[in-house]
DNA sequence: CCGGATCCTCGGTGATACTG
DNA sequence: CAGTATCACCGAGGATCCGG
């Protein structure tokens, strides 16, 4: 590794590991579990191929990720995190709701990615509105499907359908309004950015159970 | 601004805001305290200095730092960190820690700033040790003097001397190992690497009082 | 001395094409 | 599917300069 950034600290060593541009992008999908090279294009549209070949190669050299081959007979190309790179997963939901409370507006050209949705889903989730529940939700977004079981405090968030489901949200605009709390989950109802298939009390659960801040919001 | 990741995600927000080359090495320095634009340089001295105005006004527009104007007659230039910016403490004290396990050997041409070994104190504290416990510790460190003040599982960590300390720590080498537990506190002190003007019970609270890990280790 | 702005070079990034 | 190769470009690196 060239480039550093001269000096002997923790942070420092963190960001020469996985600070380097695309890098916690490619851990925060790696997080939600492993995925082969064209999944993670797939994930980060606009990452440039050989970045993406770049960053993981050097990842692999610094123990963060690993590079497997999974046996036969798929003998597909797998990439995981180590079990030093899934300590990340602390730093990247505390980033992840920090950031998230700047996501303002939907930008123009920008998307919303599966294994984005899992990790903001993580991310947002309040163990303590969840103590004593046990809960299947689904969710659909455009073409992306999710499910999410509550128990008890705890959570999984993963991809596709799940059986008989408590509730089904559809969603259809920029429900992470209700997260922060500019709406309420009943005005999102109304206006239509969400429609739920259950009941009133599975929209108020939503609502408590997948927050954004209440944080100090930035100047601009 | 421009160069954008093109994905409406937490993550990707907060990297768009402090992911940029140097970015959380900025943060990192402000977060022991507000600093002048020669002192980030100073504890940055690889940093480009059209690099760091650049960085500084881009976190300045999306509400990170603030650039402010000390009252007459200082008159100078200071940023600091807003209410915003400061929540990103706990990534980094995270971010620190888990990067901290891959610092290994000095590497050449890596120096050790004041903010950086503050940070590095904050990082590896250890509250669970600290309960009960009321002191005043000095370090020594080349140029670099530090104080801290544990009190009942909290800690400050600032630069400079402290009025009557219960110990004081000479540090001539990596005493890192010493808190990733590769070597004892003992035979840091038989190699002369620590220095201690206290008791031999003062040495066994820092080595319990400031750890990082036990994880998993990189493969490398 | 402080707080930058300016200029120039170089290498990493971004975009696209190509290959085993 | 899993990358490598090529190339234009722009941001990082490094030095110098400048106004207060």
């Amino acid at each position: 590794m060239q480039r550093t950034y001269g000096q002997y600290c923790g942070v420092v060593r963190a960001l020469e590991m996985v600070g380097e541009r695309w890098g916690l992008l490619i851990v925060r999908d790696l997080l939600v579990g492993p995925r082969r090279y064209t999944d993670l294009r797939n994930g980060l549209p606009k990452i440039p191929t050989n970045i993406l070949a770049a960053r993981l190669k050097e990842m692999e050299e610094s123990g963060v990720i690993r590079r497997r081959i999974l046996p036969r007979p798929a003998s597909s190309v797998v990439y995981e995190l180590t079990e030093y790179g899934l300590e990340l997963e602390s730093v990247m939901l505390e980033l992840g709701r920090w950031g998230a409370q700047s996501l303002g507006e939907l930008k123009d050209g920008e998307i919303v990615t599966l294994d984005s949705m899992i990790m903001a889903l993580r991310t947002t989730f309040q163990q303590s509105s969840a103590v004593g529940l046990h809960l299947r939700y689904q969710f659909h977004f455009g073409p992306i499907e999710i499910h999410t079981v509550i128990d008890d405090g705890s959570i999984e968030v993963e991809a596709g359908p799940i059986d008989d489901p408590h509730a089904v949200f559809h969603i259809h605009g920029p429900v992470n309004l209700v997260m922060d709390g500019s709406i309420t989950a009943e005005q999102a109802l109304e206006s239509g950015m969400l429609t739920l298939d259950g009941s009133a009390e599975d929209l108020d659960r939503f609502a408590n159970l997948f927050r954004i801040g209440p944080k100090s919001l930035p100047a601009s």
